[in-house]
DNA sequence: ACTTAATTAGTAATGATTCCTATTATTATT
DNA sequence: AATAATAATAGGAATCATTACTAATTAAGT
């Protein structure tokens, strides 16, 4: 994989957020650095990004999200405001259930848990 | 919402497989018991039977899947033949620990584990 | 500088899902 | 059983996210 500059751009737009942002979101902030990039640029540099390792794919419902943090981490997401908030539960029992129960090799967790956040648990009924 | 003739059969054909369908699947059968029936019908009637509690929706990456099983309960998903085997592992623990250490009301958690199944270990390398 | 192959912009194509509208069917009421 | 009110439908168009295609560009080795 050889240098390039939307890939670079890419790359630093998606390292610079917490906010799990799709493809769309990455190419309006990529255009005020490579004006002309196309969305397409913008799709199959996040996708060889994840197979290189450097970022994550988080499917949030039916679209793609896409994530800096390597480390393994779940998500909360507020159905109220929409919002994806990074939690670290570290449960490696999980892993060695599947393990034992189900002859299952694991490789990957993804675990999103819906309800209300803080900011608007009261908005609720 | 009154009874219809296609509800009740796209109910039932979501009720009578393990295998999570997609839409689509579910339009095929539903077509050997209401010939005509349509792509936009079956949609509404997931979603309207979603809606009511009869049944679930799976993404399985960008793509809708639906389960007539109510019970918590997650899925494997098998990277080499991508099936969706369910599994319970019951751990309301994550609940609690949500609750206490992010003030969010956890409505529904939804696990993914990924990895291979029995049948494929060895085609692993 | 020259060559080669990876990468790109721009656009067309795809696939899943939703939306629209005139027609049909269910249910309550007479 | 006929009527009225309106939810639900078929069929097709529209939308949205994503992928594929292609001629032109560009990074990188020689």
């Amino acid at each position: 994989m050889r240098f390039s500059h939307q890939r670079e751009s890419i790359q630093s737009i998606v390292y610079s957020t917490n906010s799990h942002p799709t493809a769309d979101w990455v190419f309006q902030k990529a255009k005020k650095v490579v004006p002309n990039i196309s969305l397409g640029t913008v799709y199959r540099n996040l996708k060889q990004l994840e197979d290189v390792g450097l970022i994550k794919t988080i499917y949030d419902g039916n679209i793609a999200r896409y994530d800096w943090n390597q480390a393994p981490h779940d998500h909360l997401k507020c159905k109220e405001c929409g919002e994806l908030i990074d939690i670290e539960l570290i449960d490696d029992d999980v892993r060695r259930k599947v393990k034992n129960k189900y002859q299952f090799e694991v490789d990957d967790v993804k675990m999103v848990i819906i309800g209300t956040c803080h900011k608007h648990k009261n908005k609720g009924k």
